[in-house]
RNA sequence: CGCGGGGUGGAGCAGCCUGGUAGCUCGUCGGGCUCAUAACCCGAAGGUCGCGGGUUCAAAUCCCGCCCCCGCUACCA
């Protein structure tokens, strides 16, 4: 069975996971469901970054240990995961032992092969906390980072282990144009070229000032222990998830693929795999970066900004609600607008009036007309375009153009006009009446049932829940999971016995106004 | 400065790669249907496709120039 890792970007333990957290977990879960679907033998990872000094500073403003806020926030993250129903098989903390030893490792498997790459250097600058970076001259006004202007800047000096990106300059321009699709959607591939043309620097790789991180294995030539910096900590966490350096799980290395915001696509498609070639590993087959969810064109931020509490966001209609509107209206390789407004209108307009409707009207003429058991019937015409569709969806969905989901979403729901325009224009109501024409209705009916099962199982990946509900209504047995694509064509529903239940999604009345 | 993305009926988007009736959702108006969550189906009104030029029998779509908006420019999803 062909094996899929996929991965997100762990989040960072300094707030509450808001919006933008979500945004990405959803989307990547939809790509590991789809796969499963697929057959295919799927790992999803997902997980925290704990260590750095900003962790340090929150819990020492807080009054606690470190670890208890790591903990405290990776609970909280874990929940809100939960309650999207976001099908990670593994969750890593930063702080775990395993990883920490992993980290170790690779380091020393770099000093061990490329010794070279790792090398002192003196730095001085001021210093950002927020960023926990230094700071150029054009990034300061008024004494202050502009990203964190309620922070004060340190004028730090020191000597840290560098690592030698540039000399991987070339070999990432190589694999870039051997691999096309190291690099996703196209668009950030090209910047990544722009990049490489521009030429690399080489990027520390240790900190001397903070000890809440992973000690770097090697000690600085007047003898100190120094703190190994982030890109060397928290981007490991995909590889030491999967056993590293003992016995790695079977085919989980190289990963499939890394689902990254678009902000973080240096780390992911420069550094990260320059640290692996340089450890003498494999590198990961692709990187996908998305966009981001704004908030009345801005971009949602943990230092600011327009709050969206993403409790209250789920409760509102539902998770599954949740999700479908932001794969929906935010495409996945671009930017995108959330507005309650328009979750409303796209809420109504294709998730009740649309799909819940339809399988409302379709279970409740089985029944009527059919004593609630599917007769079975001939596939039709409209069966042939549903497979027409169905091999777009998955075009959409299965990487070889990128991770096109709000695509796939369309398509979906244009098989949805569709199956009201066959119910409208074949009139089952109409045939129901001429005994004459009961083979007439049962194709028609069966049909429908074919058509809203398929929808089901395509929908399933961005709806788990609602899909899986609908599945139950129309006579479904079993886990919607384990329903496979290839069947689709061939898929059945003659002699299910239909479960009329609550409206899948019930209409949002507008207050009178 | 450079790089990337974008400017399409009132709002939000698709179409542009592979030129040839400008499509979708919401909203407005009219009609139909009665299985359904007052939902569904059909039709109408509404667009100088940012501006200028070029190529072509034909351009939203290709080429050139310009204007405007957003993002990136090195360590926050």
């Amino acid at each position: 069975m062909s094996r899929f890792y996929l991965t997100t970007a762990i989040d960072y333990s300094n707030g509450d996971p808001h919006i933008g957290h979500a945004y990405e977990k959803i989307g990547a879960d939809a790509i590991a469901r789809f796969h499963r679907l697929h057959g295919r033998d799927v790992h999803f990872l997902i997980g925290m970054d704990e260590h750095g000094q900003k962790v340090l500073q929150t819990a020492a403003s807080l009054g606690i240990a470190p670890q208890q806020l790591v903990d405290r926030l990776a609970e909280r993250f874990a929940s809100t995961w939960a309650r999207l129903g976001i099908s990670n098989d593994q969750f890593i903390r930063t702080t775990s032992p395993e990883h920490v030893r992993g980290v170790r490792a690779l380091l020393e498997r770099i000093l061990e092969r490329n010794e070279g790459d790792f090398y002192e250097k003196a730095y001085e600058g001021w210093y950002c906390v927020g960023c926990e970076a230094f700071k150029q001259p054009a990034e300061i006004a008024d004494g202050k980072c502009v990203l964190h202007p309620t922070r004060t800047l340190e004028w730090v000096q020191e000597r840290n282990w560098f690592f030698r990106l540039s000399r991987y300059q070339d070999f990432l321009r190589r694999h870039l144009e051997a691999h096309p699709e190291f690099v996703q959607p196209e668009s950030r591939r090209n910047e990544v070229l722009g990049w490489l043309d521009q030429g690399l620097e080489d990027v520390s790789a240790s900190r001397s000032r903070f000890a809440w991180g992973v000690p770097f294995p090697k000690r600085t030539s007047d003898g100190e222990q120094q703190t190994t910096y982030v890109w060397f900590d928290a981007l490991p966490n995909y590889l030491t998830a999967t056993g590293f350096p003992d016995a790695i799980s079977e085919g989980r290395w190289p990963a499939s693929l890394h689902v990254v915001g678009k902000d973080i696509t240096r780390f992911h498609a420069v550094i990260w795999p320059a640290i692996l070639e340089s450890a003498q590993l494999p590198l990961p087959e692709r990187v996908w970066a998305h966009g981001f969810v704004l908030l009345g064109g801005d971009r949602f931020s943990k230092s600011g900004g327009v709050k969206l509490d993403l409790d209250e966001a789920i409760g509102r209609f539902g998770p599954d609600a949740f999700r479908y509107f932001l794969l929906r209206e935010v495409p996945f390789d671009a930017d995108g607008n959330f507005s309650w407004e328009r979750f409303e209108e796209r809420y109504n307009a294709d998730l009740a009036n649309a799909w819940g409707n339809l399988v409302s009207r379709v279970v409740s003429m089985i029944e009527r007309y059919r004593g609630g058991i599917t007769p079975a019937g001939a596939q039709g015409e409209s069966d042939r375009v549903d497979l027409t569709d169905v091999q777009e969806y998955v075009a959409a969905m299965d990487g070889s153009r990128g991770y096109l989901l709000h695509e796939a979403l369309r398509t979906v729901f244009r098989m949805v006009a569709r199956s009201n325009e066959f119910v409208q224009s074949s009139a089952p109501w109409a045939v129901a009446k001429d005994p004459a024409k009961s083979k007439q209705l049962d194709d028609i009916l069966a049909s429908l049932s074919r058509q809203l099962i398929r929808q089901c199982i395509l929908l399933s990946p961005f709806m788990p829940e609602r899909a899986q509900a609908a599945w139950r209504q129309l006579g479904g047995t079993g886990e919607l999971s384990s329903q496979r694509l290839a069947s689709l064509g061939t898929l059945e529903s003659a002699g299910w016995r239909v479960a009329k239940g609550e409206p899948l999604f019930p209409r949002i009345e507008k207050p009178a106004t």
